[in-house]
DNA sequence: CATGAATGAGTCTTCATTCAT
DNA sequence: TATGAATGAAGACTCATTCAT
């Protein structure tokens, strides 16, 4: 009885084991270089199985993709929208989030991954343009025209490029996939900087 | 007459001929995608005849890698180089070139291609690392040292951080890649935006 | 009935198909010219399915040489380690089976490949030497000992140099394979000859 | 003038480098496995060239396998037909030469090779047996006749079956060729005991 | 549902042979 | 004659996908 527990688990359950496998193996190798036998045996199932639950490879890059962004873009609208913190410590807020929960995990795999597949899936593409870019600039053009607004920044057309407070988030994750074994970026000190190069110093703050 | 030359060209012609159509077919399709076969069709000779200028197909990879970078450097470090140009419009310049020379052409295609495969081959990145970025990243910090002891940084600690200077530059060739058919980015803005928010405003400047 | 009984046969079953169909081609046309798609034709199978039994075309090879001896080599060693068999009589039988069992089948072909390729496989060339000679050599010092012991032996040298035993079965593997077509060899005469060359003749034998 | 001294040599020694080249590279590596740009560049000439002299690869074997033999016989036949050496005399030459000539030098690899390719040759097997088997085997057995009427032999049907003769020759090749790396075979030791196995001991020798 | 043996199209790479120079 | 760049047929091996069990 406890011989075949394995077998017959949750749908749900069970792909979800799949995306994490195909999430560990594409961060790994690459979305070429991974072979679905690979996905099943680190999901501890067969080849055929994975097919029960996605029509082909793509697929699976494609729901990995779709629902790797929602959580963390739900977590950021959170802070975003909520007007009693000041622009600036939510942005701070945001490069903390990135640099702990991106750059400090998988994750950041998984960006790099998108960044370099995604256009040969435009699918992808523009489920992210959609549901993540476009809520995501939006969220940081209503932040940073609040902090215009209140005078915050150092050069108030920043706001309507949002843009570029995510600029140093994709380089870090380019740089830490690339170079890091050759320099280490301290991406905390690269946030800070940027926060500080948008944003005139909160009062009672030293320069 | 040009029907039948085809055969015994010059080396080095040839082997321009074959980067080429990988540069476009890597560009267009990723490196997984490309086939050996298709570089030869696309550079009008045998499939055969590509191996007779590289090893593999890693190879021609990591040429076409190695090779692309050195001509743009030069001349960046040129405009960097020279004292008399004021910091502001030494990085104004490197923009512009960026924006030209790479954001507008196919080489944007490699350098996401660098991007994306660059962490396959270790022996590229570690190429960009020391002959690009290094040397790069030293120019900028040059450059920004001199503006900032001229008291034209509105943050004097992004000195510390050059690589900021280039995540813009970074982002525009993402969003260029994977968003710009659902919504255009304005790169020249992006760019103007981003100086104006690193330095402040020159004597005889509008805000 | 047997037309689509072809998939999930019983592996072992299956890997024997492939190996026959190996042992069939190999002889026939040699290790080099001998194509993978061709062994799985021959079994009745796709190309990649010898892949599945068979890590590369060596492993056929090796797997077909190492499977070859055994079964042959624990037969002459029952017969050689009879001691109420008289030395004469264990040598005339070991001709005997080597001439029905080799030369009188396709085995004969396979032993030819191991004197072709052998030196090019030297797992083949270690395993054959560890397992078949050294055991059949040894079966075959004893017995002629005992030959010499009982005083049957012309030369009773022989028994330090028992390699002189076998030279002539390979001998006619080789003219059986390269000359028969041209001139026939009639192998139980040179074996008899041999025979009679080796030892005394028994009492009761007309010379 | 020193410069090109090496273009345009005499046809027939071009030819002969270009043999000995193959030879040595058949030798060490098998048929298939040789290049003939390997051939050239040993021959120390260009690819093209050795088409120059042999219509194909095949051309090359057979010519060489055919030169490859004449020398030696033409020795041995005269050795062979010199009525005043004692035919035990003559035999034992017969092995020393073979001993000396074939066993200890190169040679056993391309008689190796001739046992491995023969077969997919027809010209050379039948060569071969034309020009070397025929006549030598005609060679052994006049000789084996004078020893058998000299009551020489211990079993004069030997002389029926003169194939004996180079049955240990042939042992011995296969030997060296895949087993002498795990244990060592003295040639001398296997041609004089076989030597003694055939003829009585001469008048004045010890047994 | 789950399995994994079987399939065969697809791709890299090699190398005998040709032929313009 | 000699060269060696060019060719392209050939073959080993991979892996996404199917399907009988």
């Amino acid at each position: 009885m406890t011989e075949k527990t394995r077998r017959r688990r949750d749908p749900e359950e069970r792909r979800a084991e799949i995306l994490a496998a195909a999430f560990a193996l594409f961060s790994e190798r690459g979305f070429a270089a991974t072979r679905i036998e690979d996905v099943a045996a680190r999901a501890g199932i067969a080849k055929g199985t994975v097919y029960l639950h996605f029509p082909d490879k793509e697929a699976l890059f494609t729901s990995l993709a779709s629902g790797m962004a929602s959580p963390l873009l739900a977590r950021m609208a959170e802070m975003a929208n909520n007007d009693r913190i000041p622009p600036k410590s939510v942005i701070a807020g945001l490069y903390a989030m990135a640099d702990s929960e991106i750059l400090g995990t998988d994750r950041r795999h998984m960006l790099r991954l998108l960044i370099s597949e995604g256009q040969f899936f435009p699918v992808v593409a523009e489920f992210y343009h959609r549901n993540v870019l476009s809520v995501g600039l939006a969220l940081l053009r209503r932040v940073l025209e609040r902090a215009a607004e209140r005078g915050e920044l150092r050069n108030p057309k920043v706001a309507e490029v949002p843009q570029l407070v995510f600029a140093p988030v994709l380089m870090s994750i380019i740089w830490k996939s690339l170079f890091e074994p050759y320099e280490h970026l301290d991406t905390k000190t690269v946030f800070a900087t940027f926060l500080e190069t948008l944003f005139l110093p909160s009062e009672g703050e030293a320069s």
